[in-house]
DNA sequence: AGTAGCCTAGACAGATCAGTCTGAAAGGAT
DNA sequence: ATCCTTTCAGACTGATCTGTCTAGGCTACT
């Protein structure tokens, strides 16, 4: 085995770090394969002996991102006590991200902007917005929403519309606003009687 | 000048005709020039003495979205006779661009996320939003609401969530979401008290 | 008839892209 | 000491990209 305390982190974790940076802030169609390679202070071949195709690289950064974005937000969400904080407390935790001076929208939103129809970005982005949709959806159930599907269709639309807005207007306030329609909107809501 | 009923439109015209289709359908970083010129079925050198670079025709495919989208917005909206149904209207508006089969989500996102920052792409996007929000906006004030430009940013969240949810869910139902959660923050917003 | 203004077809340059391949260096295991 | 795996650096291929340039054709107006 190779040693690892005198080399730092083996290839493979280098081209991911490299990756998860330049295809965020540049776009994963803008940035090519050289700028990846010396960025990691890699080898070419490392590249394709470790991920084999470039494809498989953007799969990679992006599924990493699903994982740290989930980790992220359910810690965050540990904080709160009752429901309709935990609910609405997922604009707060999307908030923080927006402060991030590295934040460039939602990584899956720019990715799937440059990637072609039916590839690996396109079923990863599905499996982030699954996420997302049933975190809300389980969060509304648990708060006592008569309609849990109904809501967190809603406040999905504020998430995506804050990642949005977060960027384009470089406006982070955009995570504030969504957060008082989302207590604006749960409170108008139905609930289910209390037994 | 040139017989226009013998040979159609001229090559400026089909030039953004071809963009309009391309650009919007597959991305203004993957469509190339190649592509453009053989759709439109004019010779390169036209679309360089028209337009000088692929840049300013993306600028011109860009503009003409924004006077399209306006338009039709501001005509869709003289149907409704209420404040309130001009305001909720917006997304029946939006709602019938979701059925259209050659809609791929909000054309300023999408080349957005391709363009570098700083160029005429981003500076299109900018005052394609500054219309959006000065619409809700003044809706909003003709409605009575004590604080349109709080409630207009809410509702362009809802706005922008909806083009996004729209395009990668595959959901086109994203609009009336949109609009019962409009709906719903309207009619819990301030008004402002009546003379 | 002649001229001016667009137009077409396509070669060409220069850059960049993803991906392959060669050859060498270095450390661990046998 | 020798092998083996991983890594390095970089040349190379073939494709594609934007943009320029040449050469000639068609139409309208004078």
């Amino acid at each position: 085995m190779r040693n690892r305390e005198a080399t730092g982190p083996p290839a493979r974790e280098r081209l991911l770090a490299a990756a998860d940076e330049l295809f965020y802030r540049e776009g994963v169609q803008t940035v090519g394969i050289d700028r990846i390679i010396s960025r990691a202070g890699v080898a070419k071949a490392s590249l394709y002996s470790n991920f084999g195709s470039k494809e498989e690289l953007v799969r990679a950064y992006l599924e990493s991102r699903h994982a740290r974005t989930t980790e992220r937000i359910s810690r965050a969400l540990a904080r709160f006590r009752t429901p309709r904080e935990r609910l609405i407390g997922v604009f707060d935790a999307q908030g923080e991200q927006f402060t991030d001076p590295a934040f460039n929208g939602c990584a899956f939103v720019m990715a799937s902007a440059e990637a072609p129809v039916g590839g690996a970005v396109e079923r990863a982005a599905e499996a982030y917005r699954d996420w997302v949709r049933t975190l809300f959806t389980t969060l509304a159930g648990e708060a006592g929403v008569a309609d849990p599907d109904a809501l967190a269709r809603q406040l999905h639309l504020l998430y995506d519309g804050a990642g949005l807005s977060a960027r384009m207007d470089h406006d982070p306030s955009a995570a504030t606003t969504a957060r008082a329609a989302a207590a604006a909107l749960f409170d108008a809501a139905p609930k289910v009687q209390h037994p």
